[in-house]
DNA sequence: AAAGCTGGTGTTATAGTATAACCATTAATG
DNA sequence: CATTAATGGTTATACTATAACACCAGCTTT
């Protein structure tokens, strides 16, 4: 992972950012046989607009100008099979929705979730999730599952008097 | 923590559990000088009848019976009144909520959640707390609030043909 | 080509979760 | 007792998510 690809980075390129993300969601989905629809591309696009979590019904007025109805099913089917195909993850304290930058393995992800800017950035968890592992064998729990959000303030953002992108 | 502490155990003593939560609720609010009143007794009654986390909405015909209003937000009232008390949990990624076994030092829950049961056991999350302040800190992150919660199976539900608590 | 199947989308309605806003009442304080 | 702060009642509404059914395009099977 180069220093570019995380979003506090100064030097971070979106743009490349976003377009990377599509490319690869293309490929991995035409390597499983999965139909990337006009529809879920541009819900995958929407959502790597920016590194801030997008709620479902923030997503509608975009797909309605694009000219496709804009009832919630539509949205939400889009972002189950996003989800289905690791492009998307889902965010449960904030009921919303960010890109997955390492799509081509099936993970759960870990994010730090700036409260001030609202940029999230997934981390490479491995050890985290050991620990949890540890911690659940010792009491014979099997997981399946981990939903591991981390709150606080990013490096921007903890400087006062510093821009917000809220 | 004794081991019949521990919702999984054979032996866990349930009606010991939820008076002990109970009395520990009257001495803490007292020690703070805040009031326990009878909604957030009973509300904190509730969420202990069991150790499967309540919907908000779960609580209201409880009490209705017990000749309370039964809108919406009395109970999230009482809720908001527990959680900053640190008598309950949210459970983020089930919409829930739950009793806290230590009420007395504020802290973040680590969860584990049975798909099959329901049943939450909350860890002593130390180590994974430590393990996520440092990676966290790695990229400058400063930590807030912590999300974590692990579904999967319990030691119990692990063996088929048991009953289920569903 | 006709019939049948599948997956994706359109559409309407509804379920489930949470809060805003305003008012009445009760408890704590001086 | 008067004042103030905290609590609770009430109505309405916002936000999040899914159920259920209809339609259609593309494909397979005959």
């Amino acid at each position: 992972m180069s220093h570019q690809s995380i979003a506090y980075h100064p030097e971070h390129n979106h743009s490349h950012c976003i377009e990377q993300a599509l490319a690869q969601a293309r490929e991995l989905c035409k390597a499983r046989k999965q139909r990337l629809t006009a529809i879920r591309e541009l819900v995958l696009r929407l959502i790597w607009q920016s590194h801030q979590p997008l709620g479902a019904y923030d997503l509608l007025p975009a797909l309605a100008e694009a000219g496709f109805n804009s009832a919630p099913p539509t949205v939400y089917r889009a972002l189950d099979f996003l989800q289905t195909q690791g492009l998307v993850h889902r965010i449960a304290s904030l009921n919303a929705f960010v890109g997955c930058p390492s799509p081509e393995h099936a993970h759960d992800g870990c994010f730090l979730i700036c409260e001030n800017c609202r940029t999230v950035v997934e981390l490479d968890a491995g050890s985290i999730i050991n620990q949890v592992q540890t911690e659940a064998q010792a009491l014979g729990f099997a997981v399946r599952q981990q939903t591991i959000e981390i709150s606080g303030l990013c490096p921007n953002c903890q400087n006062p008097g510093q821009s917000s992108d809220s």
